[in-house]
Formats: C-alpha cells, sequence, structure tokens
DNA sequence: GCTCAGTGTTTCGATACTGAAACAAAATAG
DNA sequence: CTATTTTGTTTCAGTATCGAAACACTGAGC
C-alpha cells in the first residue's frame, strides 16, 4: 500500500516534470543543461554570496565548468560577474532582471503543470503545491 | 490575494526544482540537456508509438535535432531504435531498462524534494523567500 | 516498370562543453 | 619585500550539439 502510493507519487512528480520541461522547449527557451539550470537556481534561489569555487564545491563539479555556466549565462543576460571589493579574488554571481523574468516564467510553468489538464483533478482540488 | 497566492506557490515550486536538479547534479548524473529530457520523458510517459516525426512536431525542433538526441541517449542506453515493421521508414523509439531506473530514481529525487527539509522548516533556517 | 512523396540520417561549418593543467592576479605568511 | 596560497580564467585536445541542406531508403500512385 505504502510502496503503491508512493510509485504513483513518484510518477505523477515525473509527468508534471515532462509537462513543464515540454513546454519550456516548445517555447523556444534557452536549452540549458542540467549543469546551468542547478547553476541559475542556486544563485537565485539560496542566500548570497556565490562564489565560484562556492558553487564548485556545491554541485561537486570543477571551477572551469562552473566559469563556462557562468560564461553561457553571462551571455543569455540570466547572470551578472561582480568582482568581490573585500577579496578582489573572488567572483560574486548576482541575478539579473532577465534571469529573474526567465525563471518567474519557469515556475509559473511549473504551477501550471501541476494544476492543469492531463491530470485526473477535473474536479479543480486544489493542486496540492 | 490570489496573486499573493500564487507567488509564492511560483517560488515554492521553483524551489523543489533547485533541489530536484542540484542533487541529479551532484549525484554525477548525465548532464542532459532541456531538450533530451523532454525527448526521453515524453517516450516514457505518454502512449507509443513514437516516431521522429512525431517527436519533432511535438517538441517544435527540427528532425535532425531528435535524431542527435536519440544517438545521445541510446548511447547512455536510456533508449532504444526499432523499425516500425508496418512502415519500414518509421522508426519506433523504446524504452529500456536502464531509462526506466534513471527515471524512477529522478521521480524518487523530485518526490525526496518536495517533502524533504528545506520546506517543512523543521531546522529553523529563515525561509528568506 | 517509373516517378513522387514521406521518413529518418548524414554532411557541412560553426559553436559549446569537458577535465586537466598551466596561468595571472590578489591575499597572506614569513 | 619576497615566497606561498588562494581564486578564477585560459589553454589544450577531444567530444557534443546546432540548423540547413543534401542524402538514402521505403511506400504509394500510375
Amino acid at each position: 500500500m505504502t510502496v503503491m502510493a508512493t510509485e504513483i507519487s513518484d510518477l505523477h512528480a515525473l509527468d508534471i516534470w515532462r509537462r513543464t520541461v515540454v513546454a519550456s522547449v516548445r517555447r523556444d527557451a534557452p536549452d540549458l543543461s542540467a549543469h546551468q539550470m542547478s547553476l541559475l537556481l542556486t544563485v537565485y534561489l539560496t542566500p548570497a554570496p556565490h562564489t565560484v569555487r562556492g558553487l564548485a564545491e556545491l554541485l561537486k563539479v570543477t571551477k572551469p565548468a562552473i566559469t563556462r555556466a557562468v560564461d553561457r549565462l553571462t551571455e543569455l543576460g540570466m547572470i551578472r560577474r561582480k568582482v568581490d571589493e573585500n577579496d578582489r579574488r573572488s567572483v560574486l554571481l548576482q541575478r539579473t532582471v532577465k534571469g529573474s523574468v526567465f525563471l518567474r516564467e519557469y515556475g509559473e510553468l511549473i504551477v501550471a503543470a501541476m494544476g492543469g489538464d492531463g491530470e485526473g483533478d477535473a474536479s479543480g482540488l486544489p493542486p496540492k503545491y
């Protein structure tokens, strides 16, 4: 019983994920990799400051990988570099308006995928998240 | 009121997304792009048959892009090609054990990100968003 | 047989990403 | 004031991906 409920929940969660990602791709949103997306979300949703080294440790990837992800996200205008004035070796990663808009819309896609059709819930019950 | 509730929900959804993607990256899972992930999820969670042309239309991308995503996912063992015997021009995309395992684990990551700490706020860290 | 349309793949030229190692710049130690 | 350490970037060789166009193959019409 518990197992079955868990499996249903897993599939349900995956299907929400599918609807969100498919909607994002169809919208012609930038084709971000998991690495890039995890970096972007971390910068926007966890407390500053965010340094290259800190992110490399958090995500368990190499520093050059972070540098390149930041390069790409900077090109897309979704993130910004700023030298730390207290320690000019460090680079702080900051949010931008464009990145905020992108993530806000992404969040809306997720919420739409949770509440939208495709799921049983035609009755209008609260969208559980 | 409705607007505020929606925004909180958006951020909450995004944070679940963040925890899931970060956990996946830290696990050293394949760094799939949004295109690849949408293709994989569609094959596994929507009714067969799945053809290159059908997926290209669904995702609004070109056919070569689908071919290459299938190439990559085939290398990873997460998907399989099979010629349609009824119309040998078509290639049907099928699931594999490895892909099933990967997506099952991914679903578990999502569920863990929904129920895990950070949300229930048992830790006492400030919600800050 | 002989075309013509549909499906998926390959080629082409260009850009992006990887880890390891070397690198430059800034802070710290002595 | 010279080492040493720390931080982030760049180089290197190799691989991955992209869109557009050309390609091969199958099926259908005649």
